[in-house]
DNA sequence: GATAAAGTTAACGTATACGTAAACTAATTG
DNA sequence: CAATTAGTTTACGTATACGTTAACTTTATC
């Protein structure tokens, strides 16, 4: 059973536009086959998909996240593409970790702030009563 | 010591344009006082442009960042306001909590590739001697 | 007091990430 | 077989977040 998708199948499943799925591919970040003219993606595809939106909700640019994909690809058969590879995981992970702290903190002031609030709304309930 | 600071200070201190932080100013992000012509920035300023870093950081828009700067500034007189800042906080909330679990994953599978990545450099090693 | 250094506004330019309309083709359905 | 329906390419439009002159004013320095 491996399924394959129309291009507004995984636009639907992913909730975007088919506009976006094919920009996606004019930069790179998927090639899937097609029947005739029309694009037939796989379930491999469909994964690649996940990881560009994934990479979005991080921040990152079209360009990064096509840079990302390839490190899933590469078989790193030369030693400096290898070199190469785990300097930018390093990169990557500093920028993640970073990401990670100022959520943190993020949603520490978010708790103070709701706190905050809602004492103030049980003293105009007080009030009213 | 309240020490006041001048734009290109606090370019340099953040590491950005004066040019950027002129532009949050237009968009409202953050109001400096003026001498004369010239801005000038408190220690609440540079505060405000701190967060505004950190909404960057996480991918929102300025937009976004106005109006969750506008949480901290609200003191939350009416009601009703008050019950929009929490929709609102609970919002910001959910997406935080779902960067987070993608920073997790993400940070997961670069473990994975570095491993791997490391595993053939190893390899390489032991062919080479 | 001339000149450089720092600041100002105004305006146009640019990269990213699509939206939108046009004009066409291929497949399905009553 | 006429008409949806789904898909295609091409191309121009748009919002965001600044960069980059240009032209001018202050402020500090020699």
């Amino acid at each position: 059973m491996d399924r394959l998708f129309s291009i507004n199948e995984l636009a639907e499943q992913f909730d975007i536009t088919a506009r976006a799925i094919r920009f996606y591919e004019d930069k790179g970040l998927i090639s899937p086959d097609r029947a005739g003219s029309r694009r037939v993606y796989t379930r491999r595809d469909r994964g690649r998909l996940q990881l560009i939106l994934r990479g979005k909700r991080l921040g990152f640019s079209l360009e990064e996240i096509r840079e990302y994909l390839d490190l899933y690809d590469q078989d790193p058969a030369q030693v400096s593409q290898m070199q190469l590879l785990l300097t930018k995981i390093s990169e990557r992970r500093l920028q993640l970790v970073q990401q990670q702290k100022d959520i943190v903190q993020t949603l520490a002031d978010l708790d103070g702030i709701q706190e905050q609030t809602e004492a103030l709304l049980k003293a105009a309930e007080g009030t009213k009563t």
